[in-house]
DNA sequence: AGCAGTTCGTACGGTACCGCACTTAACGGG
DNA sequence: CCCGTTAAGTGCGGTACCGTACGAACTGCT
């Protein structure tokens, strides 16, 4: 949980060397900045920085404005919503189909979420003022962050739907196969049982019970915090059709 | 429920005498038009036609393209996103705050979530692609339209938190002060106790008991399909924090 | 190898819902 | 004024969670 984090990880959140911002600009492996014509990527392209995202890495807290936009590559951060009473549940997830600092980007006074990093891995940033400029100059990049915005709408109405409608099983195996998603060239996820619960809004118990029914059924193993995924077609046919659903949307984005 | 609707509504979806025309702009009593500046508004205005919407009529399919968007003064619209199996729940609503067609104005393929006439009022709408084009044109106005954008964010993430975290009675109150807020200068808000549980994804006698309850505080009385707001105060106390939460992220909007 | 710390499994009673079905109460048309 | 219809209340058993707690299993350190 974020509140474990610890004291020296915003030190790392430096730019590497220059060379990195010219392998960004050869590959960038962000599926958004991927959709952007080349004349609109080199204009945004020198403002662009690699930086690594380590765990639970604090990218804006509630209440206070993002400096930087953030384009993961192999980075998810998760957004997550903290009641008066200290109950919490993640809203949503951003991992290299999208970008954090959506609330940056549409000048709100300030975003009610806590953006942190859920699983370490690169990320590409840029101030925020530059991308709100090269949108403004750029009809096409306009459009297309217009069109990812939608994207991040149709998730968070999905999810409101999903809380309601469906069971911790099926949300966890959504969540899991999210996630797979982004973090592909991994072998495995990290994630503590407990942290997932605390994703999940619900106890770490029903988390237990949750897995431990993917794991009979042969979808996943999940052992001391590593999640590996067997078989995805029974994981998907364990999930609700919100898995699909918001990743369709997502792919829309991009065409 | 949109299912029950009568099929002649469409047809009264038509335009208003063009003195409707000046009497719009005059005076708009749809809070984020009025947040525009003189030019900005006079550039739209000539676009904008008042309708009246009744209960039920649908302003999208889900999966349907907008034609318009709507700026309600007095009607409120609902977002309903519906599941595969049948099961649906509202994921956000729209009055005199705001505008529905967010998905169009986005330019997105299609949206999930059906949108459809909460309550019969007076909107203003307008055509999609004259929006869009405005917005091009117009600095401010992209401006005041992505704060919105931030707004309903924040309102489709809280809903996301509070239907994991909080109780039928706390949601049945927050519902009931929302749209309460909407319809100011009507003296009840007309809603059956079927509707209202569709609404928040449960069950009927799950609201009799809530609404009872409130009842039996005192915040309101509900009698065959006609709420009266008794005593806000204790409304407020008996709804979770999302109610507030949601309304000062609108109020930011507008300033 | 032994020990401490961490992560996970399990158990127990409690509660807030659910689905279903039936009764009661209000309203409105003839 | 009666009666059909519609809306709200109620009752029952079932279930999916909850809060709490404790013990088991694995891991890393010395």
């Amino acid at each position: 949980m974020p509140n474990n984090r610890r004291a020296d990880v915003r030190g790392d959140l430096k730019a590497r060397s220059a060379a990195s911002h010219v392998a960004a600009a050869d590959a960038p492996s962000n599926r958004l900045l991927a959709a952007l014509s080349k004349s609109d990527f080199a204009l945004i392209a020198p403002q662009l920085e690699v930086v690594n995202v380590r765990v639970n890495d604090v990218l804006a807290r509630r209440g206070e404005a993002f400096t930087h936009i953030y384009f993961p590559s192999t980075a998810v951060i998760s957004l997550v919503n903290r009641m008066a009473d200290g109950g919490a549940v993640e809203v949503g997830t951003i991992g290299n189909e999208g970008f954090a600092g959506l609330a940056a980007y549409l000048e709100a006074k300030a975003s009610e979420s806590e953006t942190f990093c859920q699983i370490e891995g690169l990320a590409q940033r840029m101030p925020v003022g530059a991308l709100i400029d090269a949108a403004a100059a750029r009809p096409a990049l306009r459009q297309l962050l217009n069109r990812y915005t939608h994207a991040y709408i149709a998730q968070l109405a999905q999810g409101v739907a999903c809380n309601i409608l469906h069971n911790v099983e099926q949300r966890c195996a959504r969540w899991i196969l999210t996630t797979h998603d982004r973090v592909f060239q991994a072998p495995a996820i990290l994630l503590k049982q407990e942290f997932l619960a605390y994703m999940l809004g619900v106890r770490r118990a029903s988390v237990t019970i949750a897995a431990g029914a993917l794991q009979d059924r042969g979808a996943i193993r999940y052992r001391r915090g590593v999640i590996r995924v067997v078989d995805r077609a029974v994981l998907e046919s364990s999930s609700c059709e919100c898995y699909g659903v918001i990743r369709d949307h997502y792919d829309d984005v991009m065409r």
